[in-house]
RNA sequence: GGGCGCGUAGCUCAGUGGGAGAGCACUUCGUUGACAUCGAAGGGGUCGCUGGUUCAAUCCCAGCCGCGCCCACCA
């Protein structure tokens, strides 16, 4: 079901996958990846299996992986008891040692209490012993090094069978584990020979027998505390913040429990998997994911693999009668194994666990291609390229799929990870299922469109960043997309098709010079965009430049061309619409694939799918024709924003009055008369030796611009409009001046800079 | 405890060692004219705070304040 919802997703958003080749993770072919990494991780001693303690979740009844586990901060309490010690003859004495503990519980199975060695207050204490109250144990004290002396009492019970640390400490240090826990974290005490043994029976341990066994860890905690009490051994409660670590999928706290699971030796596998970023071989972008990778890598512990669910590749171990393990591909060759072990056919027991689910996904860059065995897939798509994915998964899937990778064949799975950004709800939370925060994206593609989601999703993904999705930034892009739309449709009635062998070299007029320049400047920074996997600044490029040169600008200037009488710059004109609109398709077809790829074949570009071979170059510079182009633009716009600012009826026309200009200004304005008439609502147009009275001036390059508004002007407007350009310029001049005046300034600054300014 | 990141216009966010931009929102004007899901013109920011480096800092460095996330076995 998720699986399916997760391809409409995909198929909604026009991702284009090659649907022919999915693969699901419980396939013959992974299965079959996954015995042969494990016969073979087994065989080097890279997998193995030991009693060890683990993650346990009671709830699920399951081991679980470190990754699998998360750390809630919990307002707790830390109960200080008093453990009464025992003199050299091991009898009970007056005096007590003090131990802290936050899960009382856990003192049925206590072997030992830590104090540090340098702890001059327990130096005379070690090797000394004390009893365990309610049980009667005997429990040794021992220096080591993990015993904090500032924390607590400095003095530590250890429970190796349910605590990691204390786990080591009793190895270090030869105490016994007892287990006092069932797989649901009840406890157990009665006919549990850990717990029992060397211990003599007496009343209070029946008493203790009796209260406990049975009860569930958290009933049992407040029972403890209560029976420490009573016995006047609870020395002092304290509140206490910590943080307790949880199952990730069953929600309860985990029960660190000792039993038999398989193991991967990490550590082994993650050193090559470290020298290849390190080296370079495999790069994250962004860079800075390289340190979260490296910290984790360098610190890895092994691996737990094995789970105790019915649902997942069951591991491929069978055990002898004796309990001597045969790890094969399949049953006959485990019997066949078994044969040749005890010279007879006996009857093996399968193991009944099944493998972590991201054992098998680490193998995914080539079990889905058909390994072990040597197939042209693999030849062709090992190693792939970049992997796309979010921080979340580094160490659970990125990180294994190296080791793996690196492991069975030899090369890393993909040279470049991209590490996208999470989509965060409005308020930036990270949305999940349980808290119901999530926005669907198929209903912002029934409502935007999946154009206008994808171009958003693309807009917004600057590197290191997480989104928060924006509804007005995809109604945004959604007018994009109609925007595009009606342009095209422009392009379409004016006959702007496009012209087999044209290219925007043999286009004459500046205008079209120009927009090929520009667009051919839009390609490179696409391309550099993209190539960096800036995919925002790529997004932000096309979407510019469509809406701002070719939409507001360029289809503007040649409507009075394209409403002309001069065929040869109409065809030419045409031509190049047409042309730059298959540029803009190109660049735009990788964030919007559905309108592109519609106006793509409805022009007659080409009837095949917009394919990566097609991705266009930057081939087209004319500096001259730019500049002409970018001359008219400004002159236009302050046409304009002086008319808006004069209230000039925008209905209104004005004269235009040209002072002071030089033969070539001139030369343009009479070249781009026609559009100055009709975009910056002009007349009559003419040259004088001054400005006419009453006329509104603008200051355009060398030559002054006069608009003479008699009877429209306003005068006291005008006078504002000018001391605030005065104001401004002066400012400007000001600062300029203070500039060059700074003796290090031109001294030190970069020439350019100061020829600039 | 360690690490990463963020703080820029009312909101959501780009960005750069040489006086800062977008989308939305806002103000004014405008619909025979590809597009009102539109066009034209505007208003609005001491670029978190304080120091330092530099001819020049929103950008680099340090500290601080506020916020988010990841990792971690603190009894």
């Amino acid at each position: 079901k998720v699986r399916s919802r997760i391809s409409i997703q995909h198929m909604r958003l026009g991702v284009s996958c090659d649907w022919d080749r999915e693969v699901f993770t419980l396939d013959e072919g992974p299965q079959k990846a996954v015995r042969t990494t494990f016969k073979h991780l087994y065989a080097d001693g890279l997998i193995y299996r030991g009693e060890r303690i683990t993650n346990w979740c009671p709830r699920c009844q399951t081991a679980l992986s470190d990754l699998e586990v998360d750390h809630e901060p919990s307002q707790g309490k830390l109960w200080y008891f008093k453990y009464p010690l025992l003199d050299d003859n091991g009898n009970p004495t007056d005096d007590y040692i003090r131990v802290a503990t936050t899960r009382p519980e856990t003192m049925l199975g206590d072997t030992g209490v830590a104090v540090h060695p340098d702890d001059d207050r327990y130096r005379d204490l070690v090797g000394k012993y004390a009893i365990l109250p309610l049980v009667g144990r005997r429990i040794r004290i021992v220096a080591d090094d993990y015993a904090d002396p500032e924390a607590g009492s400095g003095a530590v019970k250890i429970t190796p069978a349910h605590d990691f640390n204390d786990f080591e400490v009793g190895k270090r240090n030869d105490l016994p584990a007892v287990n006092i826990m069932t797989v649901d974290a009840d406890i157990t005490l009665a006919g549990n020979e850990d717990f029992l043994a060397g211990v003599a029976q007496s009343a209070e341990l029946d008493a203790t027998i009796e209260a406990l066994d049975g009860l569930d860890r958290f009933a049992a905690r407040t029972r403890v505390v209560e029976m420490m009490e009573e016995r006047g051994l609870l020395a002092e409660i304290e509140d206490h913040l910590h943080s307790v670590p949880h199952g990730d999928r069953g929600g309860v706290p985990i029960e660190p429990f000792l039993t038999d699971q398989w193991y991967v030796d990490a550590k082994t596998l993650a050193k090559p998997a470290i020298a290849s970023v390190r080296e370079g071989r495999t790069v994250f972008v962004p860079k800075n994911w390289e340190k979260t990778y490296f910290d984790w890598m360098e610190n890895i512990q092994p691996w737990c693999i094995s789970r105790q669910l019915w649902w997942g590749h069951r591991i491929p171990a069978w055990y002898g009668p004796d309990g001597e393990v045969f790890v094969e591909l399949t049953e006959e060759e485990a019997e066949a194994a078994a044969f040749r072990h005890y010279g007879s056919r006996v009857k093996l027991e399968r193991d009944e666990d099944v493998l972590d689910t991201w054992f098998s996904s680490a193998l995914w860059p080539f079990s889905t291609l058909g390994w072990p065995e040597d197939t042209p897939e693999l030849e062709t798509y090992y190693p792939t390229s970049v992997l796309v994915t979010g921080f979340d998964i580094i160490f659970f899937w990125v990180a294994r799929m190296m080791m793996m990778g690196l492991e069975f064949m030899d090369e890393e799975p993909f040279h470049t990870v991209y590490i996208h950004a999470l989509v965060r709800d409005e308020h930036g939370a990270k949305m999940s299922k349980s808290k119901g925060n999530v926005i669907d994206p198929l209903q912002l593609i029934d409502e935007f469109g999946a154009d206008a989601l994808r171009f958003t999703l693309a807009a917004m993904a600057a590197q290191g960043r997480d989104i928060k999705m924006s509804t007005s930034r995809v109604a945004g892009y959604r007018n994009f997309a109609t925007k595009l739309w009606n342009a095209a449709r422009f392009c379409e009635m004016n006959e702007c098709r496009p012209v087999a062998g044209f290219e925007f070299w043999s286009a004459t007029l500046p205008v079209n010079r120009w927009i090929a320049t520009e667009a051919d400047n839009m390609i490179a920074r696409v391309t550099a965009a993209l190539e960096g996997y800036r995919f925002n600044e790529a997004a932000d490029a096309v979407y510019h430049f469509v809406w701002d040169q070719y939409c507001d600008w360029y289809l503007e200037l040649i409507k009075p061309v394209l409403g002309g009488d001069d065929e040869t710059s109409k065809t030419e004109t045409r031509a190049t619409a047409a042309t730059v609109l298959e540029t803009v398709l190109k660049c735009l077809h990788p964030f919007m694939p559905f309108i592109s790829e519609r106006l793509w074949s409805e022009f007659g570009f080409g009837d095949d799918v917009l394919a990566l071979e097609r991705w266009p170059e930057k081939t087209f510079e004319d500096s001259a024709a730019a500049a002409d182009i970018n001359w008219l633009v400004d002159l236009v716009s302050a046409i304009r924003s002086v008319r808006a600012e004069m209230n000039v009826p925008a209905g209104a026309k004005t004269d235009l009055v040209l002072v002071g200009a030089s033969t070539e200004t001139a030369e343009r304005l009479s070249r781009h008369r026609p559009v100055i008439q009709r975009l910056a609502r002009v007349e009559g147009v003419s040259t004088a030796d001054s400005s006419p009275a009453g006329s509104a001036q603008i200051l355009v390059g060398e030559a002054t611009v006069a608009l003479p508004l008699q009877g429209v002007i306003d005068f006291d407007a005008e006078r504002q409009r000018l001391e605030k350009e005065i104001a401004k310029i002066d400012s400007e001049i000001g600062r300029l001046d203070k500039k060059l005046s700074n003796d290090s300034f031109i001294a030190k600054a970069p020439e350019d800079v100061v020829a600039a300014e």
